[in-house]
RNA sequence: GGCGCCGUACCCAAGUGGUAAGGGAGCAGUCUGCAAAACUGCGAUGCAGCGGUUCGAACCCGCUCGGCGCCUCCA
């Protein structure tokens, strides 16, 4: 039984769908301004397999996650540039899926814009209004929270808190001070469409009540996004959505937390951000490998916890991975001994079990990767023991089968040798102030004059012969010239090598 | 001022009432010509602190301390 912990109630609750063996659910996504850091990484990740395990647990998942493309930023952006706010959304767009899609984030069922959505907008804005939740005052619109009891129910806040601590806004035309636009009057040169109320654009939340609704009908399953939508974002759509409907919006509410830097947010106004394409562009592995140690640092922590991004975090990451991929490329092997495999069937079977167990447990990501650990020392005594040929292609497909739920254990070009991380996140010390970010330390990718299989396999060859004539001295200096172009040898009981790069 | 998140070993990190998973690093051992990998063993009498509830608390309640976030755009 799947229990998902709900910002709306506060608890872990039971997952029940609407309708069974079905899931709709509705992921904001971004203001496509600028390309996107490990923070939005994060997040686009963990919904991402949320997604795959609903799928795996039997679930038809529509997944819609929206791109919000009408923004003053992005009309910032736009007039930095001297572009069309359209050439940056389609920058960003493109961006978006070329990063995400590096760390192995799949494409939503839905991807809808905002832009592609503004009769739904005015539709409900018109409604809106219509009901005496909205006012229209010189061409914009504002939703009332005044007016709608339950304004507050997600986080948590009263309209009085709200009140005390708001920042002092000179728009006197509002009613409240929480009032939010639902439609703005554009000035020249913005982007606008025709409206009831005159030439305007939609105001930020109301685009996602509109996609939503449009995608997933006026009720549906899970809703989700980083901590910091929870307000006013999300309390605001709520408030727009179920002001117009009258009916309950989404039912489970799911947010991730942050990926911070030195204990602070990630984020653009500290500046202490690592974009997911720089990472890529600077690391030296190649592009699956740096995804997958990315996607298996990021599902490390609970989704719901902080997470501390640094390069050491990253090491680490890449080190665990190596252990799995030792184990892969053993697995690789034929072998004759046979002693192991009965169990084989049974441990997979069990590990099954207690992976399920811990993603139904509010996708318990790490413990889940425990798990997987756990399995990796189970099948590498059996292949002490010995497997059989056929055994290994098993154990390695069902790594490939479990790892698939976390994007991970796909590669079957897995790189060894550990790159230096192209970044460091470590304070400065001293000189007094504040500390300091260390601007990244970027290495030159080092010189791809790689030696090729075949030459490789000639050395080894001529090692052996070293090996068989007692020569180890020359084998050792043939292991050490390997070595020094980062090919690792690993010599096995029955003296002949394997090697690895 | 209000609301919320977090504080578990050297580092990362599960565990939300039944007696501290897992990984990384380290140390020791087995194997090996050596190395690597693998395996075995070692590693918190204690979960920020102090009280309380309970037969029993890292987990529940209260207070305190520390870090962070939101209340303005933010994944």
């Amino acid at each position: 039984m799947l229990k998902i912990y709900n910002t709306l109630t506060g608890k872990k609750e039971p997952f029940e769908p609407i309708a069974p063996k079905t899931v709709r659910m509705y992921v904001c996504g971004v203001t496509v301004y600028d390309y996107c850091h490990i923070g939005h990484a994060r997040s686009a990740l963990v919904f991402d397999v949320l997604r795959r395990y609903l799928e795996c647990s039997g679930y038809a998942v529509t997944f819609v996650k929206n791109f919000t493309d009408v923004d003053d930023k992005i009309i910032k952006r736009a007039h930095e540039q001297g572009v069309s706010c359209d050439a940056v959304t389609a920058k960003y767009i493109q961006a978006y899926h070329e990063d995400m899609g590096k760390l192995g984030i799949r494409a939503a069922t839905e991807e809808p814009k905002a832009t592609e959505h503004i009769a739904d907008i005015i539709q409900l804005t018109e409604r809106l209004v219509a009901k005496g939740l909205a006012y229209v005052v010189d061409g914009d619109v504002y939703f009332e929270v005044s007016k709608y009891p339950e304004y507050g129910r997600l986080s948590k806040r009263r309209l009085e808190d709200l009140q005390a601590g708001a920042r002092v806004d000179v728009d006197e035309r509002k009613r409240h001070a929480m009032d939010f636009a639902l439609w703005k009057s554009s000035k020249p040169g913005e982007p606008a469409w025709e409206s009831p109320w005159g030439s305007g654009r939609p105001g930020w939340h109301i685009e996602c009540s509109a996609m939503s609704i449009r995608h997933l009908g006026e009720t549906f399953d899970i809703h989700g996004g980083g901590m910091d939508l929870i307000f006013p974002h999300h309390e605001n759509e709520i408030a727009q959505s179920c002001g117009v409907t009258g009916k309950e919006f989404a039912r489970y509410w799911i947010h991730n937390g942050f990926v911070q830097i030195n204990k602070e947010k990630m984020s653009k106004s500290l500046g202490n951000f690592f974009t997911i394409r720089e990472i890529f562009e600077k690391s030296e592995w190649p592009e699956d490998i740096t995804g997958e140690v990315l996607r298996y640092f990021l599902l490390s922590t609970h989704y719901h916890g902080p997470l501390e991004f640094s390069d050491q975090a990253l090491r680490e990451a890449k080190n665990a991975l190596n252990g799995f991929y030792d184990l892969f490329k053993r697995l690789g092997e034929t072998g004759e001994k046979v002693s192991g495999d009965e169990d084989l069937g049974l441990v997979f079977e069990r590990c099954s079990e207690m992976f399920r167990a811990a993603m139904d447990d509010d996708f318990n990501t790490p413990m889940a990767i425990a798990v997987l650990q756990g399995l990796r020392s189970d099948v590498n005594k059996m292949l002490g023991y010995g497997l059989s040929t056929e055994a290994r292609e098993k154990a390695r497909n069902e790594f490939r089968l479990l790892g698939n739920v976390l994007g991970l254990f796909q590669s079957n070009q897995w790189k060894f040798a550990n790159a230096p991380i192209p970044f460091r996140t470590t304070r400065l010390e001293g000189m007094g102030s504040e500390p300091a970010l260390v601007q990244p330390q970027f290495f030159s990718k080092s010189q791809n004059n790689n030696l090729s299989d075949g030459q490789i396999e000639q050395l080894l060859a001529e090692r052996l012969d070293a090996k068989r004539k007692k020569d180890f001295a020359r084998a050792d200096e043939i292991r050490k010239s390997l070595a020094s172009q980062g090919i690792i040898i690993e010599d096995k009981p029955d003296g002949t090598s394997r090697w690895k790069r």
